[in-house]
DNA sequence: GAATCATGAGAAAGCGTTTTCTCAGAGCGT
DNA sequence: ACGCTCTGAGAAAACGCTTTCTCATGATTC
């Protein structure tokens, strides 16, 4: 009845390197010397520090591994809001490329209160490697405040002016004055931008794409409203719309415009034959919806893996290059068939 | 021109503990005891050491404290793919509560891959407090292995039958009996299960329910067709579904039935007038396809907080009472407008 | 055959905390 | 006024690992 015969005894205590390097009877050095492949180690006692490894289902401690090599092999995401398919989308970009090379991601969703992006940012940010800032919200002042404590930081969908930070985003301006163009091709002359939240830097950008457009169509009519960025907001604005008289909407995003459709088919309004309705993004849904959705399609799921390259850039050469990358991509106009050319007989 | 006047110096070396300490002209240990509020501090050394922690802004380091106290504050969650809407929600649901205590959560996606599973979760398991395992798809028996080695741990869409696993699961069985009363209800006479992925314990669930389903209804016919989990398995059964001649579609889930529904109106078979569709999960788009679907409501929001529940009483009372919850929800009709009474003339 | 060098393994010093242990000093009772 | 308990702070050990430093052994060279 001596010891090391009875099978299971894992719940006593976890096994360590020590325990590793006395069944092999080495110190607990040349075991991490194996284990990490270092200097070189007498093939015969690797051998046998391998298998006394494997017999004890050895598995090094990432925490004591972490303190050792300041590094945590974990990177941290903060998105606004966990339940916008985009924010998914760039999640699960960012963590299946981050898995490929040994990395895992921690996620933090600030629930829209800008307050709290910063903390969760920087305790995400202690905890890990690095930190990828998904759309805050936050003031562009108190950005560029935290850029640099944050430093291996990745932005999407917001730039720093100051910092050398890399950034993805999105050309929104461009893309809504697309969308805007197509409707007038097609005929309408009554247009409604169904607006996104206040603090989200995209929804400025289309605001900003849609005065260039009017500089450019003065003889089109457009109207603002004022909605959100999700599924309720663009069922909300049902009757705002139909009141509204306009022919052509386009809405913030592809959720408020699917909101939206709904809202219409609800009440008898068809489209495209009586309203055209655009989205933005192109979520996996946009193509599924009835009718299939008009809208920019932002490359949704390259933005996560892109933003995981730019983040090992930075984590390899530390310290080196500035390699302040700012990508910058351009919306693809995804023509289905929730837009159409206008009834003749203009409303009203 | 001392120090301590220069205001940003902070890419030179993390502030630690000693910094404080030597500010505040007191050990390491003080500086933890005032920072954990442990044993009692003399009132004025603990301000000394509070203001000279702000005016360094000291944050401890969470790996240095997460090895000394052996736990991580952290949870980690495996699902099989990240691009589901249901673990999504899960994933949310659990961020959310966890956050609310002060956790954090690590994401690993086994896109379905199997053998990656047990892999995924150990790792995790070793860098967190504990694990939530969600609708794994490997075999009972490695599950049954696997469970003891990743301890607080908490399972979702699967149970084990041997350990003591809390275990949050929903009644497909019973559910997708409902859905296919509901359409025998109605006046349906021929249907069509959809099924979804192979390993899937839900899917095995489903099957189970319809088979008692056939037991009890006799005079139905039942068809079974092989499909998947997403969209595009579900559009790509178009045709399939149409060459069955059933007038009742039971798609293995909402995404599925979303996919068919769009692939049915492009072929201009009307939903709910030719053939009637139902979902599964009740996903937040259920209720906007056109026409709104039919669908059994799994409560996705709560499964991924009350998962959260569950794993922190494990946490609390490390070693007490077994604490198997076993809960298991029953979905809940949704009868929307994609199920309708059948065409009087039956097809064929 | 002796001095030099490469090789490889153990000892020990970190990494940044928390916590036990220890001890100095203050307060109290008799 | 002496010894007792009690409070509170510093010293040091622990957490589990990596890595530098050091030194012994065996190989190499003139």
């Amino acid at each position: 009845m001596g010891r090391g015969h009875m099978a299971r005894r894992n719940t006593n205590r976890r096994v360590g390197i020590a325990d590793v390097a006395e069944k092999a009877g080495v110190s607990h050095a040349t075991v991490s010397r194996v284990m990490n492949g270092n200097a070189a180690v007498d093939p015969g006692i690797a051998a046998r520090v391998r298998a006394a490894a494997v017999e004890l289902k050895y598995q090094p401690n990432p925490v004591g591994r972490s303190l050792a090599l300041g590094k945590t092999d974990t990177i941290g995401i903060v998105v606004p809001d966990l339940a916008n398919p985009t924010f998914q989308a760039i999640l699960r970009g960012l963590s299946i490329a981050a898995a490929q090379d040994g990395y895992r991601v921690l996620i933090a969703d600030s629930s829209e209160v800008t307050s709290e992006e910063a903390i969760l940012a920087g305790e995400a940010r202690r905890r890990c490697d690095g930190v990828v800032l998904c759309a805050p919200r936050m003031s562009d002042a108190e950005l560029e405040e935290l850029a640099p404590t944050l430093h291996p930081l990745v932005l999407i969908n917001r730039t720093t002016i100051a910092t050398n930070t890399p950034s993805l985003s999105v050309d929104y301006g461009q893309g809504i004055q697309e969308l805007a163009q197509h409707l007038v091709t097609l005929g309408h002359r009554r247009l409604v931008f169904l607006s996104g939240p206040e603090h989200s830097a995209s929804n400025r950008q289309r605001l900003v794409g849609l005065d260039q457009f009017r500089e450019e169509h003065p003889e089109i009519e457009l109207q603002m409203l004022h909605g959100g960025s999700n599924f309720d907001s663009g069922h909300e604005s049902t009757e705002a719309i139909i009141a509204s008289g306009a022919t052509g909407i386009l809405a913030f995003n592809d959720l408020v415009a699917m909101g939206l459709l709904s809202g219409l088919h609800e009440r008898g309004v068809r489209v495209p034959e009586d309203i055209s309705v655009t989205g933005f993004d192109d979520i996996p849904f946009a193509k599924y919806t009835t009718p299939p959705l008009t809208t920019a399609a932002v490359p949704i799921n390259e933005l996560g893996s892109l933003a995981w390259r730019r983040m090992r850039e930075q984590i390899q050469q530390a310290g080196e290059a500035p390699s302040q990358a700012q990508d910058e991509f351009s919306p693809r106009m995804e023509i289905r068939k929730s837009t159409a050319a206008p009834a003749l007989k203009p409303a009203s």
